[in-house]
Order: C-alpha cells, then sequence, then structure tokens
DNA sequence: CTGGATGCCTGGGAGC
DNA sequence: TGCTCCCAGGCATCCA
C-alpha cells in the first residue's frame, strides 16, 4: 500500500480534507498517552483541526514501519493509518468514483484533482493525527524493529532477548518486539522456520532463532513483492487486489496435507489466534529438534 | 510487570 | 430462499 501511494503523494498539497466519523480518530489531548481510541458510549467532542488533516501541507513519501503507515508533510504533521483488518487508504484519481456505501471515514482531496480515502468497514482500524515527525518517531519508538527492513541480527537480538515461556508465535504477533508480523505471517513464517508455534520463546537456541529471523524477512519481503494477502477486502492504494494469498503454505489449509511432507495440517489456537501448523515438519515443545 | 482473556465492529459463508 | 451462528487480516484494555 505504502509502495503504491508513494508516486500518487509525493509532492501533491492537500486542499481540503474531511473527516467523516471523528471517532475514528485520534489526537494528541486523548487519553492513554495519546493513542487509546475512544471506544463505546459518546466520544466526547474532540478537537480536529484543518491543519491536523494535512491541508495545506505539501505530501512527502508516505512512510511504513511495521503495520502501521505515516502519510507525512514537509515540516508538517503527519497522520498514522492503522488498517486493523479491513482499512485501507484509497487513491483515486481525478473523476474517479469511491464505491458508494463503503465506510469511507475520511477524504483528503489534492491539488491535482485526485483524492485520498481512508476506509474500513469494521472500524478496528484508524487515524493518529500527529503534530509533527518527532511525534511520529516517539510513537514508532514503541514498535520493534521491522521485520522486513531492519537488519536481520537486529530482529534475531529482539527475538533472543524476550527470554519468557510465551510461546514463539505470541512473540512473533507483539508489535513491541518485532514489527510487521500478522497471524498470516507469523505461520508462514514458522512453517518455514520449521518451529512448532507452541514453542517458547525464551527454549529455542540461537540457530532456530536465526532460522525464524530470516523466514520473518524472507515471507514479508514476498508478500510486499506480491502486493500483500487479499482474503477478500485488501486492496493497495490503486484498488489492486495482491497476490500474496497464493503462496501461503500453512495459513488457512487446516486439514490438507502439508506442501513438504504430506502430512495433515493441524488447525488449533495459540495466542487466541488461528493457527495452523505442520506436525511433522514443525515438532511440538518437547520433541526433539528435527530440522 | 507480565500475560491471558475480552471487547470492539461488519460482513461473508456454513449449516439448517 | 432465508435465517442464525460463527468466524475473520488487530489491538487496547482489563484483570489475575
Amino acid at each position: 500500500m505504502r509502495r503504491s501511494l508513494e508516486p500518487r503523494l509525493v509532492g501533491r498539497t492537500v486542499v481540503s480534507a474531511t473527516l467523516h466519523r471523528r471517532d475514528i480518530a485520534v489526537v494528541p489531548g486523548d487519553p492513554a498517552g495519546g493513542f487509546s481510541r475512544q471506544r463505546g458510549r459518546t466520544p466526547r467532542p474532540k478537537r480536529v483541526t484543518r491543519q491536523a488533516m494535512l491541508v495545506g501541507a505539501v505530501l512527502g513519501a508516505p512512510e511504513r514501519r511495521g503495520k502501521q503507515l505515516a502519510l507525512v508533510t514537509e515540516g508538517g504533521p503527519a497522520i498514522v493509518v492503522h488498517l486493523g483488518m479491513t482499512g485501507r487508504v484509497l487513491w483515486r484519481g481525478k473523476g474517479e468514483r469511491v464505491s458508494p456505501g463503503a465506510h469511507v471515514h475520511a477524504t483528503w482531496r489534492l491539488d491535482d484533482g485526485s483524492r485520498l480515502v481512508f476506509q474500513d468497514p469494521r472500524r478496528f482500524g484508524g487515524l493518529w493525527l500527529l503534530p509533527d515527525a518527532e511525534a511520529l518517531r516517539a510513537r514508532w519508538a514503541v514498535l520493534g524493529p521491522d521485520g522486513a527492513d531492519a537488519p536481520i541480527e537486529d530482529v534475531a537480538n529482539a527475538l533472543s532477548r524476550v527470554g519468557t515461556a510465551r510461546p514463539i508465535k505470541a512473540v512473533l504477533l507483539d508489535q513491541t518486539v518485532i514489527a510487521g508480523v500478522g497471524n498470516i505471517y507469523a505461520d508462514e513464517a514458522l512453517f518455514r522456520s520449521g518451529v512448532h508455534p507452541e514453542r517458547t520463546a525464551g527454549g529455542l537456541d540461537a540457530e532456530a532463532v536465526d532460522r525464524v529471523a530470516r523466514a520473518v524477512r524472507t515471507v514479508l519481503l514476498e508478500a510486499i513483492e506480491a502486493r500483500g494477502s487479499t482474503l477478500r477486502d485488501y486492496t493497495d492504494g490503486d484498488g489492486l487486489p495482491g497476490t500474496a494469498q497464493t503462496l501461503h503454505r500453512v495459513y488457512g489449509r487446516a486439514g490438507e496435507p502439508c506442501v513438504r511432507c504430506g502430512a495433515a495440517l493441524i488447525g488449533t489456537v495459540v495466542a487466541q489466534r488461528a493457527t495452523v501448523f505442520c506436525p511433522v515438519c514443525q515438532p511440538p515443545p518437547g520433541g526433539s529438534a528435527v530440522r
């Protein structure tokens, strides 16, 4: 999504913006360090200025850290976009329409007549309005190294530093340890590295940690090249679906034969998330460490 | 402090 | 065909 938006946005001035639902936006004054979504009853009135919505600013190349996207401006405010499970940022050229009833929660008009819209049917995503680049850095400081971009030894070190009894899958999903791995790519990376999702992170030897880190890298880079996994809603900024779902070897394949050994893949729940693994290629905790 | 459980939303598909 | 139930790419928060 970031890649597709970059050529559309760089150098464009935001002419106007509309926040159709203010409860999807978080502004600095909001509670819990400013990054907690006000849920439930009537969201208390919040002040969302035109400036906070980037009006009048010149856009730079959008940035990404893990699963977060940031719309940034030259020397001005920034907006972090969380996609949740069904969110997207869609660019539409001058005169191109956005399908009606498409859960559009925010719209930006750019100086070439194009529009940018934030859509999110399920509203697990949202916008974090930040005053400047420093606030963006502060927000991203809580994230671990990016699983796709960071030096591979940083990723491995982050994993080995955890040293807990938590299952490795839960650790991979923890964005403060490594940023960018969600439920699909956690399962895919563990399959690639031959590590059972319930093995404890602290119980992995250095070699296994290294295999997991490298598998995370590979899986994420391949998925990015394939424009992401489109299970239903996801598209890039141009509305184009991804093809990474064709690369999935375990996710969504419970009961089907393992592509490597033919054993029936097991579907279970780890860290409250649907999890699929191969009982042979990913031997269980306590079992012999097989490659 | 840590980690497990819960809640937030809508829509699609399975099953009856 | 139509209804109900279950499940889904994530994450903040509440509790033990």
